[in-house]
DNA sequence: TTCAGTGCAAAGATTTTGCAAATCA
DNA sequence: TGATTTGCAAAATCTTTGCACTGAA
């Protein structure tokens, strides 16, 4: 979703374009990363600087309902968000750099897997949570590149 | 995973088998649902009256890197905490009792999907967490029925 | 007997709420 | 202009920590 569509969004839920918004858009799109709404606070007040801790948070918990951002859940905790193209689609979170990757085009095999669950269990499965958690390419790269030195 | 497993898994660790740490054990083995501490704590108390808050926060957490208990994320918040009988595998989550239903068996199906993704990403993925959503087969039925009488 | 484990009180962190002032449409 | 949105301060939650006492092994 680009920001021109977030901003569509926004209009046709009826919500308004404050600067606000803007900066929260601006920085979770600046960063690759999930960040705490404390984080987002600190890097959304270097563009404007009497923006609120509260505006954030009732700014991510919109931006969320409108399907342009996601909650990242981790054992660590599940304090982040990250913009999210695909609406409900999946992702992977690199636990190095904590990059936030969507990814679809899988979705056959989701649904089959959903399917023998439903049947084996007999629950109605409505929705589902599925996160990938490892390193990136880059990280991967760097870990095992100190690995090789270190021998 | 029996109490009596659980007692092992407590020794084995080098931990003490307390009464505390017992009433949590079988608190969490009575309820079907995930449970957030506070919640455990007054289930807790009526067996050990003198039951410290703090001390659920600890054994909960143990529990869980023991293998014997797992958090349960969902959008609403991530406070849950459910027995866990095959430490790290999926689960179910039933929105309107809460009831939480490990199932494997699937595993041929997620490894795929993971190769698949890992592939097309180029991410080393270490770990997954995956939980369906929905109604379980009593809530299911309760429901459909008060429709089919609203009708 | 000994040290891990506990409860309490207090601190810390996180999130929510009420409300007057500001501001987008 | 008028309904939303904001920021602040304060409250409400939730979680962790320090420490003296207790009790499992």
């Amino acid at each position: 979703m680009t920001i021109q569509e977030m901003k569509q969004a926004l209009r046709t839920g009826g919500y308004k374009l404050t600067p606000q918004r803007l900066t929260i858009l601006e920085v979770l799109r600046e960063s690759e990363e999930h960040l705490s709404p404390a984080r987002v606070h600190e890097r959304a007040r270097a563009l404007c600087p009497r923006l609120g801790l509260t505006t954030v948070y009732r700014t991510l918990e919109l931006l969320t309902e409108l399907g342009c951002a996601r909650r990242v859940h981790l054992e660590e905790g599940c304090n982040g968000y990250a913009l999210s193209d695909y609406g409900h689609k999946h992702y992977l979170v690199c636990r190095q750099c904590n990059q936030v990757v969507e990814f679809d085009g899988c979705d056959p095999m989701i649904s089959d897997f959903i399917a023998e669950v439903s049947q084996n269990t007999n629950f109605l499965i409505e929705e589902h949570l599925l996160e990938f958690v490892g390193l990136c390419p880059v990280c991967r790269e760097l870990l095992f590149t100190v690995e090789e030195e270190a021998r």
